[in-house]
DNA sequence: TAACTTTGGTTAGAGGCTATAACCAACGTA
DNA sequence: TACGTTGGTTATAGCCTCTAACCAAAGTTA
């Protein structure tokens, strides 16, 4: 069914996919992922209905492809910042991660939705998923190997370490990105997964709306949460 | 349209109304908020179509009113912990109400979703719903408000400070469940807020399942994010 | 008791969505 | 130049929400 890679045939094939996408992402921004509608797509460019089962085999799968190159955009996005602040004191680095992080999720909210939440009932996460959110995670593992983490959390350090030593793919990770943390992936692990979950704690609501009203800026709860972290790993 | 509340036939009405929603839980509990069909529930209660139009105004009316459900029970399960908790210390207390909210949330996991992402584009949610989030967090902030706080995030206190003294509905919150804060209401409200933002980091990746695969237990990781805010309040 | 109003139910149907089937034209290639 | 692949079409089935028009039964009132 595809066309080769090459080709001017392939040129055209990947030219309209990309199309497709973008239609589809701007039905996300304006309404989340219920609002994407192949349909109504298709009305956008030009073209009738079922034309679009001819670069897409479901809407789901349309769907899994936003949410990987959502993940590979944010992995980007994290990356920069991660270079752009790579002298800076580990502290002001895991800052500048989560705001860029958090730049990212406010200027596309539902596009964070889409990747966080599960976008229908029939979709099942592909496996490509969970690389790409070790990437996403990467560099904030990196800035919090730094530190000399205090006595906190030990249980769920334990439960980690034993992780890293049963999978050789999170202790390649970790190596990749911490290669100095080797002796305490445990640790190196439990910032990584908690620097997540506060992440999405304040963002996750932020991007819903839940904090709308309220007063006082997420952006100082982020910061404040990231702080606290900084502090249990002992970031100069 | 609607009968009066009392009599026979109001009678009817609450009670047809009720198997309704417990038709559209099990939906939600078994494929999320979008899975919830008019059409299909009709058809299970035997009754055809549009009859359920007589019910409820629209899709979206009927979600609105699970969702408030869904904040009382939750609601309900936190101050039931509150209560078989009240005489242990603070810390232990703001554990019991974390592991209940937890608890709740894992029981069901899509209802949890229903109140936190939104459950449609055309979704407005309802003024109720911030009442209902303030009776969930208030436990919280009653534990919270018993420790003696750190000098951690500064900015944010002040914020919240300045919010409580010009809402006046915040300050009676605060009042409501923690009398004795009243001098420092914007520390006592940024406990709540960050306990807020905890849960949801922490429970919000669990329910969609973003854990499942890895090596530790959420609940482990929960008890550490509670215990190092109560650490940051210095709680008993 | 008889007349009337409200209410819960029905069927018909418009309009939108996903997805499949069958068919056709154009393009690139051999 | 002949031909297979590919991108497009229309028709159609089967969901869905929601409105309109209509009907019967139940409660209410004169």
């Amino acid at each position: 069914m595809p066309s080769s890679d090459q080709g001017p045939r392939g040129r055209y094939r990947a030219q309209v996919r990309g199309e497709i996408k973008r239609a589809a992402l701007q039905q996300v921004a304006s309404g989340g992922a219920a609002a994407v509608a192949l349909n109504g797509i298709a009305k956008r460019l030009g073209v009738s209905g079922p034309a679009l089962y001819k670069y897409f085999g479901s809407r789901d799968e349309l769907l899994t492809e936003l949410i990987i190159d959502g993940y590979a955009d944010l992995a980007d996005v994290v990356a920069q910042a991660a270079e752009a602040s790579a002298g800076r004191p580990a502290r002001a680095r895991l800052h500048a991660l989560a705001a860029a992080f958090r730049g990212w999720a406010v200027a596309h909210p539902q596009s964070y939705l889409l990747l966080t939440g599960p976008p229908s009932p029939t979709y099942q996460a592909p496996p490509e998923t969970v690389d790409r959110a070790r990437a996403v995670l990467g560099p904030f593992l990196a800035a919090l190997a730094e530190g000399r983490p205090g006595p906190g959390a030990p249980a769920l350090r334990k439960q980690l370490a034993r992780w890293s030593d049963t999978a050789p793919e999170v202790a390649a990770w970790v190596d990749a990105f911490a290669p100095d943390a080797d002796a305490d992936a445990g640790a190196a692990l439990a910032g990584a997964v908690t620097v997540w979950a506060r992440l999405h704690g304040v963002i996750g609501l932020e991007a819903v709306g839940h904090f709308a009203g309220m007063g006082f800026a997420p952006a100082t709860l982020l910061d404040a949460e990231i702080d606290a972290l900084a502090d249990a790993y002992g970031l100069p």
